[in-house]
DNA sequence: CTGTTAGCGCTTTCAC
DNA sequence: GTGAAAGCGCTAACAG
C-alpha cells in the first residue's frame, strides 16, 4: 500500500506548462505572469499538491531532520528535554528523528550509525551510562555533522555541551540547610565516575567549608535510588550517626529517605531536614512536600536545539561552547525549620 | 557547514567504472565479476561510502520513517509507548519522526501536516484531549498513508486501534475490592467524554452488579488529578458519606486520596482500601504501596508498530482491527484487607 | 514570461 | 561483464 502523490509534473501536464514554470509559479517567482500563477496555484490547491520533501532534501542536501539520542525516553527529565527540543525544532521547520540507547553502548553506537545514514542535519545527544568510548561520536564530528551534547556529555569530544549547574545547585541546597540551622548534613551521593555526581558532591562540600562546617566523610553515603535512600537512612539511624539534614543526589533517593524517617518517627524538617535534586513531580506528591534543586529539562532542550541550529546555519565551524544552565533551589516544607 | 559525502560516482570515477557497475557491484549482482566487486567494495570501505538514504527514498518512494504523534512525551505512559514503538521500529529498519500535540488540537493538526509532508511510511497516533474533529486524520487516510491509533483513539476514523482493556481492568479492580469485603466502593472517575474513562466507569459498575452490590451514583465522583483526589476524599469524609474503598481512575488521583485519608487518620486498607489505575511508579513510592491496574505502554507501542508494519508491507488495505490489550490488576498493600 | 537542460544519488532496463 | 540512459521530484542556470 503506497500513496501516489500529485507532483509538479502532473500540474504541468494538466495545464500544458513546463515543470519549471509550475515550480516557479508555486514559489511566486516574479518572472511568472499573474494569470499563470493563479492557474497553477488553483490547480495545485485542487489537486492537493504538496511538495515532496524527499526530492527537496536530495536537491538541497539537507533533510530538516535532527537526530536525537537519549538514554531513555521514559525518564521524566529526558522527556522534558525532548519536549523542549521539539518545540524549538518545530518552530524552525525541523523534525526530530528519535533514538534511544536504553543505556547501552551498543545501541548508542547503532543509533549514531542510523542518524548518520539518515543524513540528519545535526545531532543532539546525551550519552548512556555504559558509554566509555566516544569513537562513534567522533565519527559524526569527522563527517562534519553538527553535534551538541546535553546533560550527560562526552568530555573527550570537542563540541558544545549544555549542562545544568550541578555544583551550584548542590551548593545552594547545602547552604540553605546550613541557614536553617543544620549542623550535620548527610549527602546521599551518586556514582562518582560521572562528572554530574562529582559536581554535586563538590558543591555540597564547598558549601560546608564556606559556611563554617567541617566536611565529614562519614556523612557522605553512596545512595542513588529510592530503596538505597531508605536503607541507608535506616542504617544511619540504627548506627546512631548524628545528623539533622539530608541532601540527596536525586529526588527518588530523597523519597526513600523520607519513608525511612517517617517509619522511625522522625519529624521532617524539625528532626531531619530534607532536600532532593531534580524537582521531579514526586516532590509534590509526598507529605511534606520536599525541597529540591530544580533543573529545567525543557530549557535545556531548547538551548541545545538553539545551539545546534546556530551550528547548522553557520558556514564554518563555530567555536564550541560550554553552556551551564542555572539550577535553582525550590524550597518547600521539608527543609523549612525557621519560619 | 555541511558534510559532503562519498557517492557512488566518486567510486566510479576513481576506478574508471560506470556508476551502474559500481551500484551493481555494491549489491553483489551476479553479472559483475568477482574482481570488480572486490575492487569496488574495497574502495567503498576505504572511502567510508554509505548509500544516501534520501536518494534511495526518492527512488523507492519510501522513507523508512514512521510518524509518531503523542499528546505529551513527558507522560510516563506515553514515554513507555514510544519506547515500545522505537524498539520494534529499530529492529525493522525504521526510524521515528516524533511530534507532540501538547494536548492541543492546533498542534495536532500541524503535526499531521508535517508527517504528511515528511512522506512517512506510516503514522502512529494518540489524540489530544482537545481533539473533537478528525478531519486531519481523515486526510491521512485519504492519502492512503497507513495509520494506527493507540490508547486515545479516534472512533470516527476507520482504522486499527490498539487500546487497553479499560473495562476489564476496572472490573477486576472492583471485583477484587468486593472480594476483600468492601461494600461501599467510591469511584473517582475521569471525564466521560472520553471512551477510555467511560469504560472504566462501566467496568466498575458491572463488577458491582455482577457481585451483588448496588451501583450508587453518589459514590461516583468526578476527580482525575492528585489535588481533586485529595479534595474529594476530604469532602466525602466531611459529609459523612459511608465508604470503605476507593477505586480511582488513575494513580495520581489515588495518591491524592491516600494523602487525604492519612490526614484524616484513616487506616489503609483497614478503614478504606485503595486501588489506582495505570501502575505508575508512584504506586511504589507511597506507603502503603498501592494496588493498581497495570497497563503496559511498552507492549502497546510494540503492538501498534507491528500492526502498522503489517499495513505498510501489505499490498492492499488490510481490514481494520480493534486490538485490546489485557489490563492486569497488581495487588499491593493498599487493598489487602484479608491475609 | 516560459521552456530546456542538467543535476542531486541511486537503481534498473536495455544495449552491446 | 559493463555501460548508457532514463527516471524518482524538484530547482536553477541558461536560453529564448
Amino acid at each position: 500500500m503506497r500513496s501516489q502523490h500529485v507532483t509538479i509534473k502532473d500540474i504541468a501536464n494538466e495545464l500544458g506548462f513546463s515543470v519549471s514554470t509550475v515550480s516557479r509559479a508555486l514559489k511566486n517567482h516574479p518572472d511568472i505572469s499573474e494569470e499563470t500563477k493563479r492557474l497553477v496555484n488553483e490547480l495545485a490547491e485542487h489537486l492537493r499538491y504538496t511538495p515532496n520533501p524527499i526530492a527537496l532534501s536530495l536537491k538541497n542536501r539537507s533533510s530538516s531532520m535532527i537526530g536525537v539520542i537519549v538514554p531513555e525516553v521514559v525518564h521524566y527529565f529526558f522527556a522534558t528535554v525532548i519536549s523542549g527540543i521539539e518545540d524549538v525544532a518545530e518552530r524552525n521547520g525541523y523534525s526530530l528523528m528519535l533514538m534511544q540507547s536504553s543505556e547501552q553502548l551498543s545501541k548508542e553506537v547503532t543509533a549514531v550509525a542510523n542518524v548518520m545514514k539518515g543524513r540528519v542535519d545535526g545531532v543532539l545527544a546525551s550519552v548512556s551510562k555504559q558509554t566509555n568510548t566516544y569513537e562513534h561520536f567522533q565519527k559524526l564530528m569527522d563527517e562534519h555533522i553538527p553535534l551538541v551534547f546535553f546533560d550527560r556529555v562526552a568530555d573527550d569530544v570537542d563540541t558544545t555541551h549544555i549542562t545544568v549547574d550541578d555544583f551550584g545547585g548542590a551548593y545552594s541546597a547545602t547552604k540553605h540547610l546550613i541557614g536553617q540551622g543544620c549542623k550535620n548534613i548527610v549527602h546521599f551521593a551518586g556514582p562518582q565516575n560521572r562528572k554530574i555526581f562529582r559536581d554535586r558532591l563538590n558543591g555540597y562540600r564547598q558549601a560546608l567549608e564556606n559556611n563554617g562546617l567541617f566536611f565529614k566523610p562519614e556523612l557522605v553515603v553512596a545512595a542513588d535510588t529510592l530503596d538505597k535512600g531508605a536503607f541507608e537512612t535506616q542504617r544511619l539511624l540504627a548506627q546512631g550517626v548524628v545528623f539533622d539534614a539530608i541532601f540527596a543526589v536525586n529526588d527518588f533517593t530523597a523519597a526513600g529517605a523520607m519513608r525511612a524517617l517517617k517509619e522511625a518517627k522522625k519529624a521532617i524538617p524539625q528532626d531531619v531536614a530534607l532536600v532532593g535534586f531534580g524537582d521531579e513531580s514526586i516532590t509534590l506528591m509526598l507529605e511534606p512536600n520536599f525541597s529540591s534543586v530544580h533543573q529545567s529539562g525543557y530549557e535545556m532542550g531548547q538551548k541545545a536545539m538553539e545551539h545546534l541550529l546556530m551550528q547548522i546555519h553557520s558556514e564554518d565551524k563555530l567555536p564550541t561552547e560550554q553552556v551551564v544552565l542555572p539550577a535553582e533551589l525550590v524550597i518547600r516544607e521539608s527543609s523549612m525549620r525557621l519560619s
